[in-house]
DNA sequence: CCTGTGACATAAG
DNA sequence: CCTTATGCCACAG
């Protein structure tokens, strides 16, 4: 099982590049911009591969609580949260504060 | 065609 | 907020 370069996963990665610096997205948004919004359990698993990519960043995805659930696909235990922090956006306890603050919508930001 | 798999989403308690 | 259960989807084999 080596998805790796399909489609799907390719079109995930292309919105993940596109999210802004100090913003943040969820897995349902990207698959709802996909229209697949039912399939966000894939954006997850294809952003499992974009920790090979240098230019993914999957720390700003996370999930519609906007709890990094995914940190620990990070290398650090704390790697994630840092990531955030460093760009402006607050994370206590794994949760982004004000996440509605920092939310990007791929949808309406893309059109 | 069927099975397994997921960094989700949603509902119920 | 938590846990548990269910649905859902795309894809590999």
């Amino acid at each position: 099982m080596k998805p790796e370069n399909q489609n799907f996963f390719e079109r995930v990665y292309d919105i993940a590049r596109l999210i802004p610096y100090g913003r943040v997205t969820s897995y349902g948004a990207i698959a709802k911009y996909l229209g697949a919004a039912r399939s966000a359990r894939m954006v997850g698993w294809a952003m499992n591969g974009s920790g090979l990519k240098e230019d993914i960043p999957a720390h700003r995805v996370v999930n519609r609580k906007g709890i990094l659930t995914g940190k620990h696909h990070f290398q650090g235990t704390n790697l994630m949260q840092q990531l955030l922090e460093s760009e402006g956006i607050p994370v206590k306890d794994n949760q982004i504060q004000d996440f509605d603050k920092y939310f990007w919508d791929p949808a309406k930001a893309l059109g």
